[in-house]
DNA sequence: AAAATAATTTAGACGTATCTAAATTTATAT
DNA sequence: ATATAAATTTAGATACGTCTAAATTATTTT
């Protein structure tokens, strides 16, 4: 039996990898989880003693083969719930992230499949992100940050990588959302800031943010 | 904070108090909670501290006016996604128990009442039992027990009192359902079984079966 | 009303998940 | 290559929720 908080280890553990193309490290893993490294070693040796990871004291953990199946099938019920809480219940982006983490925590066979099949089989969730399949296969996305778009470029913002409230609010206020033109005007060297046409209007925007919102040039 | 413990305990004592219009024992409680009676004495002390119950040792357990309101939100959770599983997700009912005991446990100002307007504000679930109202308030149902009926009395089944899977599977190879309509054709005193006309067959069922039906006579 | 039985509580223990503080290992800098 | 800093692990503690076995209190029986 897989509980709660072994299920967000697996979460974070395959974010953290995906994000990184690299073994997650304690300190990674306990940021994303906002815990303590010292929370972190104890629940790995768990984790490890359960088969679920690939644990090298001192080195970082990968994923197991199951421990990457019950990951991804989290995901895919947080990208399915966030999906109806949008799309059914109304809700706005920013609001469903926090629901999503307490949702994808449900347990059966049989839910997740039914709400798939309600919502119309989604290949999105409300963020842009791809939601993984039935069978456990996470799609990839043809889309590059926005920080390391050349200039000049003209693309659509397909999805962002991060939903935290404050940065999804940020974005409604400049007017950005999904599908959304997006156009480079400038780069500033000195702090790799950004100058974009939003629609029509000129923003200025950090790196910082630039970096989590996903495009797709033309 | 409460948390889901503490939150089934809740229900479960409003629960036996409905039922029995007397302070819940702890044996009462150990039995519905399918626990063991030392864990029962340790969880009151807690819910005592936290003034969610009346606790006087040795004399059973009856509910704060916090503790209620809890109770009775946890209670309008479970029947509005008992609701959306069946309405909206194509659950039979005997399925949704068990998700339903889950999903009750969702922590969110919104989401509920968001999911009470998606589904119409339904006034009860898919078991006949009323929905809890927005604002705490319990209605009640102007029906009674399928075995404290009059003889030759005619009914319509608009409840059951317990959502048992073995119970549910049974009403249905019975052919019982809500809306099903019943006469009573003979009281057997030895067991107090009853044969019963449902829709035009006669069917002879146990007293077991009966007080968990809700009738409304005409 | 005393004895037997049933219900309930206490004592002591365990597993999960977390923490702080201290020890250890690895990486970095001079 | 050695000293320092950073990352990680271990040791020891706490809170929650549960358990069994033993002790206590309440209820029934005779």
């Amino acid at each position: 039996m897989i509980t709660l908080a072994e299920e967000n280890y697996l979460k974070s553990i395959l974010g953290i990898i995906l994000k990184t193309n690299k073994r997650a490290s304690t300190n990674s893993i306990a940021d994303e989880i906002c815990t303590t490294p010292a929370s972190v070693s104890d629940m790995l040796k768990k984790l490890q003693q359960k088969k679920l990871i690939n644990y090298k004291k001192y080195n970082g953990v990968s994923l197991s083969v199951t421990g990457k199946k019950i990951a991804i099938s989290v995901v895919r019920k947080h990208r399915l719930w966030e999906t109806f809480l949008v799309k059914k219940l109304h809700f706005n982006w920013e609001e469903v992230h926090d629901l999503a983490e307490q949702l994808e925590h449900i347990k059966s066979k049989n839910l997740i499949n039914k709400l798939d099949a309600f919502l119309g089989y989604p290949k999105f969730d409300p963020h842009g992100e791809p939601i993984p399949t039935k069978n456990g296969e996470l799609p990839f996305s043809n889309t590059i940050p926005l920080n390391e778009i050349k200039l000049k470029a003209k693309g659509k913002v397909m999805g962002v990588t991060i939903d935290k409230k404050s940065f999804l609010q940020y974005l409604t206020k400049l007017n950005i959302k999904i599908g959304t033109n997006i156009e480079i005007l400038e780069k500033i060297s000195f702090d790799q800031s950004l100058i974009i046409k939003i629609d029509d209007t000129n923003t200025h925007i950090s790196n910082d943010v630039a970096k989590y919102l996903l495009i797709k040039t033309k």
